[in-house]
DNA sequence: CCCGCTATTCACCGATTGGTGACAGCGGGG
DNA sequence: CCCCGCTGTCACCAATCGGTGAATAGCGGG
């Protein structure tokens, strides 16, 4: 039988290579969802598909629609991971820390985010689907991406008030928005409206004009 | 027959709806060109392909590999259509008009810039392109509408220089990815970082922020 | 008038997609 | 002990994709 040769192949004596899996749904379910998560980050929502997912994980798609009730319950499970992010990314000494001004908050803020979305290609990638699409799908992502950021921005902001006189909801949207598109750009094309970049001095460039930008506003 | 029966349909004497084509090469190119950027406008980079194109202009794909070599050389075809976008959006009394300073002139810019995207699908669907996808054809037509876009701002800009002892190309490329995420971000989904971009009200919300920013830097 | 050139369509290819039903094999509870 | 259920695999489906070679249909010049 052919079955018989491959199990001579995977067999204990032989190499040992295949790792004969062991059944066990809990490890297969997160080897799905960590399947779905690098290849998300790593090849874009392009080619992101149940095919792949399963090819990715090393199991059968059938197990992803068993588990997970498909493309659509396994999208969600990535939203629902999104929490982790807000932990891994919060400082021990979160809060308001020595920062005195509202403007030293925002541009400690900006500068923050900035880099955690340039070090974060899920992020990246779930950004640039949400900006490309708008079917259900995207907008449970979504909804759990910017709870997320939400959230974040909560932690870090601590309890202090904005100026008055100036719409700081709508100014922190475009300040946010800003850098997200710069790091979307940056990543996809290595410049944005002229502005290269691609080295950590490009990066710089970028980040003093933000602070400028900033700091112009709430001084 | 069965060609009989639906030359009878598509006869003279019926309803005449199909239209019967004439042998056009010129004609039938622009119908191409014509589709794929309905197409890219409406439906976006996702579906966009060789048989949705020539299901949209009435043809045979195979015309499209015959005029344009495929759809890399459509989407060429597309990105040289962009040299038009500058001619169409460029006021006769462009210049710089009665601007006195170099923060009147970029606030006018800005919004005027958010204006035009906003209400330029096709744009935007390049502009979305651009951030999630890096292949040859994406970055071919990347390079061109940012070139539209450098001349167009070349063209507004006129003479004036920038303030010194500001990174100008720095910030006004902070300030263009501003815009450029908000209006992805508003026609995508509504929103933008907890700031909604539905209503007229909302945009002049945004509007006004950046503003804010932009004199906040250059006066 | 007819013939040739060219615009246009048709028919087919292999690959890949999302999705489903049937089967295999191990393991624990009766 | 055997049998049922759960985990995992395989085979197959229709639809669509990009791409190509050949056949068809109509206009224009001789």
């Amino acid at each position: 039988m052919l079955n018989e040769a491959i199990n001579l192949d995977s067999s204990p004596g032989a190499g040992g290579e295949p790792e004969r899996r062991v059944r066990d749904r809990g490890a297969t379910e997160r080897a799905i969802l960590a399947a779905a998560k690098g290849l998300l980050a790593e090849e874009g929502f392009q080619n992101f598909g149940i095919n792949a997912v399963a090819r990715r994980a090393g199991c059968d798609k059938q197990l992803i629609y068993r588990y997970y009730g498909g493309l659509d319950g396994l999208v969600e499970a990535i939203g629902a991971d999104l929490g982790t992010w807000v932990r891994d990314r919060i400082p021990e000494d979160a809060g308001g820390m020595f920062l005195l001004t509202y403007g030293d908050l925002m541009e400690r803020l900006a500068l923050l985010l900035l880099d955690a979305l340039r070090n974060d290609p899920l992020m990246r990638r779930i950004l640039a689907w949400e900006v490309s699409e708008n079917t259900e799908q995207v907008r449970r992502l979504s909804e759990a991406r910017s709870k997320a950021l939400a959230l974040w921005l909560d932690r870090m902001r601590g309890s202090l008030a904005p100026p008055k006189g100036v719409d700081a909801a709508a100014v922190n949207a475009v300040v946010i928005a800003a850098i997200q598109h710069l790091v979307l750009a940056g990543s996809a094309g290595g410049q944005c409206a002229g502005l290269s970049l691609k080295t950590s001095k490009d990066w710089e460039k970028a980040a003093t004009a933000l602070k400028r930008l900033v700091r112009g506003v709430y001084g």
